[in-house]
DNA sequence: GTCTATACAACGATAGAC
DNA sequence: GTCTATCGTTGTATAGAC
């Protein structure tokens, strides 16, 4: 009978609206004040919570890094099996969100790395945190799609190349504000990736998986 | 006699500390007494050649945009001919450029358009226009190329993914502090180019810019 | 846990003497 | 053009009553 406070707490507001406005106006434009003023928690208050701005900062990271399968990855993928589509099926969900947000909006992650990677230690390892996470459902995307690629191509490697043209292809929409570069981007992405699959189409490998123990075979 | 103040005056000092510490700390975070004090200049003066801040911003942006050429592509493009492999150079150069500042410089474009695109038009509009120069100059490589590429690639197109690689390479570069994910984009953007290379030269066009004039051949 | 009140520094910007 | 002095605001962070 005591206590149990609805859980839908202060603690959780401040986090959400701090997500919320470090993303749309960056970590340093942001003040301590507008935070608790949009929570509706008085500045002083905020203090009980997070000591420093940065300890509030870390907790919005964190908090990212739980919601990437439940609110990114989730919605995106939902109805899509064929593991390459889903790759498109998330970048497609960033350009969701730029047209939602009227190109105001970036890649939370990306924002923060620009801004406060050199100066804040602790939060760009939280970053990079968010970023392994990305990469490895990418990763298993590609994984679960190699049968289909060339015998070569690091499943890894490939998802970093995924990372880095949605980081630059949203970069560079919010820039112009408009999806001609976005697009491009994704065109060349997807007419590379379709040539890699015709390619192990064309020459497909001896598949060595399945019966791994006659290995000799020479001439 | 008069004046003549040997030109290398405290106007261009302000732009040349200012461009540093936007890019190094971001613009929010560069206060205008560290620019002064920096620079040798005392805060009152420096409003004397820039009324606001934003101005001074203003114009380390048209700055940078005139010095892409001498101090961007010319170096990068030092005895490079070949308009791919410029293409490859100024992607080195990019990758230079992180070695030699420990990963704490980024792209001071791309930096600010994250930092201030929202927020501040009229510099969006500047950041714009270096791309776009940016973009001239790679698309210009990809037009001297385009004998030896497919005929449906657009030269704009494929010089725009550039762009989107490049920015995004640098930014996840900077997060993890190695060199992992940007060399990954690069094999594999060298991987999908060498491809297109590969086709073009397997299934050589019918040149219709040689003899334009018999364009009905049916059958 | 929440509130009021406030300390203290740094910010962008200005006025006016020289 | 350069300097001194300073205004008003906002920033993060604290102290202490309730």
């Amino acid at each position: 009978m005591p206590s149990k406070p609805t859980r839908d707490d202060t603690r959780e507001r401040l986090i959400q609206i701090a997500m919320e406005l470090f993303a749309f106006q960056g970590y340093a434009a942001t003040g301590l004040a507008q935070i608790a003023r949009k929570a509706k928690v008085l500045p002083g208050s905020l203090y009980y919570f997070f000591p420093t701005k940065e300890d509030l900062l870390h907790a919005t990271l964190q908090r990212r890094h739980e919601l990437l399968q439940p609110e990114v990855l989730d919605p995106a993928w939902d109805g899509v099996d064929d593991p390459i589509e889903r790759v498109f099926a998330l970048l497609a969900g960033y350009r969701r969100m730029l047209t939602l947000t009227d190109f105001q909006h970036g890649c939370p992650i990306g924002n923060l790395v620009i801004e406060v990677g050199n100066s804040h230690p602790d939060a760009r390892r939280l970053l990079v945190r968010n970023f392994d996470n990305w990469l490895d459902a990418i990763e298993r995307c590609f994984r679960d799609a190699a049968p289909r690629l060339p015998p070569d191509h690091d499943p890894r490697r490939l998802a970093v190349f995924v990372l880095v043209t949605m980081e630059g292809a949203v970069m560079v929409a919010r820039a112009y504000r408009n999806f001609e570069a976005y697009d491009a981007a994704i065109i060349q992405l997807r007419d590379y990736l379709e040539r890699l699959l015709a390619d192990a189409l064309a020459h497909p490998q001896p598949d060595k998986a399945r019966n791994a123990k006659k290995r000799s075979r020479r001439a």
